[in-house]
RNA sequence: GCCCCCAUCGUCUAGUGGCCUAGGACACCACCCUUUCAAGGUGGCGGCACGGGUUCGAAUCCCGUUGGGGGUGCCA
């Protein structure tokens, strides 16, 4: 098994997706993951991109000390051997030189959909600065036996003699990919679809260089709304973006494998080892899957409920260290409400913030939609009175504001609404009487009395 | 243009000729619960792209049409 990303950008969703699967692949099967960098291409290249695709597996739980996980190589450190091959290929008669430039080819054949015209193909031209060096497709058909999707069959004169080396040596993808596969002994590539023309290309390198291709196996590519291929001009795909909008990493990686695949049956949520040990190729869905953040969402909020508070509070600490005054003692008090309410994790600073900083931030749209009415001060009056005396546990606060409300006649959801926007600065939010125990009686008084100064209640 | 792939609710999918009056999940709507918001519960909306075959029987097999997508680089 391999993965084998370029660096030439922040580490892909779709990418991740094909990680995955190569990944439960490798760990049912006892074989071995491995992670190749091609970087073949210079000018696109960046170290950090490679860095930011190794934390990002990791993070997904693709880590590099994992028994099964070989790594990382670099396509750039075997241009040597690319080379090799690719003189194999010229002495054997699979391979030629060729001066053209696409420009050439264009004028000759009048049509830029055109591919190459095998202009050079019996020119004999010898290696020299400048001179490609192309693969002479043979005839006939070549048949890629798929594991997803069956049998492809293409038709040789249909594929152009493409090029292997640049004119200035280099070597290209399609020849890297195959003398890497092939010495790193790979038996199985998979890999998105948009590689499956490629196929037939690959497979007739590894026959001319006389050794036995890989089985291969396309799965459909992720897209957007518009069901175009996920890109990242377009559309959001860094998994590190996700990472930093609090998703959990075990949300993420369950989510991705349900796209293209399913564990059969009506469930789609389960452990990790459950997936890894049920996945199958052959059940891989054959059309695209659209990337659903509603869903991947969904997923998230279900993750982070089944979270225990321990792990809860530790998962939220890059977004609560942040708040002001923050104390972890008191959120993890409060921790269980807060995780039945987050979609992402990075929601927590919002939500419990009120509870730290030396006044809530008041949200003026809710202060105009409760303290405007007529209620509003008789119940931060009748519920400050209250509060001086009755016991400080969420209960008995919720007796008294109940009474207050009945003096009042008004249900319970009428009555809470002043004392919340007094005490949390906004109308919605965590239970109410859970946080004025947490927060404690000094500074919920201290804030019921300043929003009753407010609204000019003595 | 040419090559290739694909086609079940809006979305992700289950389904491999009779268990299908097509199941689940997300989203949406309603109701219940309720301390706001969630969570949870119950119910609802909604689909086999179309046309031909094959068969006693087709979402499932075949052909065609249409529609989508991918590829078509001295990128990977």
């Amino acid at each position: 098994m391999r993965f084998a990303p370029s660096p030439t950008g922040m580490f892909h969703v779709g990418s991740a997706r094909s990680a995955l699967f190569n990944w439960c692949l490798a760990k049912q099967s006892g074989g071995t993951f491995i992670l190749r960098i091609e970087d073949t291409d210079e000018s696109r290249n960046r170290p950090e991109w490679t860095q930011g695709i190794i934390d990002a597996m990791a993070w997904l739980g693709m880590g590099t000390s994992d028994p099964c996980f070989e790594g990382p190589y670099f396509q750039s450190s075997y241009a040597g051997e690319h080379v090799a091959a690719a003189h194999r290929l010229l002495s054997s008669g699979s391979a030629y030189y060729c001066d053209c430039t696409r420009d050439d080819v264009v004028a000759r054949t009048g049509d830029g959909n055109l591919g190459y015209d095998r202009h050079c193909r019996d020119r004999g031209l010898d290696v020299a600065e400048g001179r490609a060096l192309r693969f002479r497709v043979p005839t006939g058909h070549t048949v890629v036996q798929d594991r997803v999707r069956g049998t492809v069959e293409f038709d040789n004169d249909l594929i152009e003699d493409f090029v292997l080396l640049r004119g200035n040596g280099s070597p290209m993808f399609l020849l890297a990919n195959v003398v890497d596969d092939l010495q790193m002994g790979v038996t199985l590539v998979v890999r998105a679809e948009e590689h499956l023309p490629n196929t037939p290309k690959q497979q007739l390198i590894w026959d001319a260089l006389g050794a036995a291709h890989p089985a291969w196996a396309h799965v459909p590519v992720l897209v957007n709304e518009q069901r175009k291929k996920l890109s990242k001009r377009r559309d959001k795909v860094a998994l590190e973006m996700y990472k930093d909008e609090g998703f959990l990493p075990e949300a993420m990686r369950n989510y991705l494998m349900t796209l293209g695949w399913s564990p059969g049956g009506d469930v789609e949520i389960l452990p990790w080892d459950d997936i890894v040990a049920s996945f199958r190729l052959e059940d891989v869905n054959h059309s695209p899957a659209f990337f659903d953040l509603k869903k991947l969402e969904a997923f998230n909020g279900d993750y982070i409920r089944a979270l225990g508070v321990d792990a809860f509070v530790a998962a939220c600490e890059p977004w609560t260290r942040s708040v002001e005054g923050f104390n972890e003692a008191l959120f993890r008090k409060i921790a269980p409400h807060v995780q039945l309410r987050l979609v992402r994790l990075s929601d927590v600073a919002d939500a419990v913030d009120f509870l730290f900083r030396v006044d809530p931030i008041v949200d003026e749209d809710s202060w105009t939609k409760v303290m405007t009415t007529d209620i509003a001060a008789a119940v931060l009056r009748a519920s400050l009175a209250e509060y001086e005396r009755c016991p400080w546990d969420a209960e008995s606060m919720k007796a008294a504001l109940e009474r207050i409300g009945e003096g009042l006649g008004l249900k319970l959801g009428k009555t809470q609404a002043p004392v919340r926007v007094a005490v949390t600065g906004r109308s919605v939010g965590l239970p109410l009487f859970e946080s004025l125990e947490v927060l404690g009686r000094d500074e919920s008084l201290r804030r019921l009395r300043a929003a009753a100064g407010r609204l000019g209640v003595a």
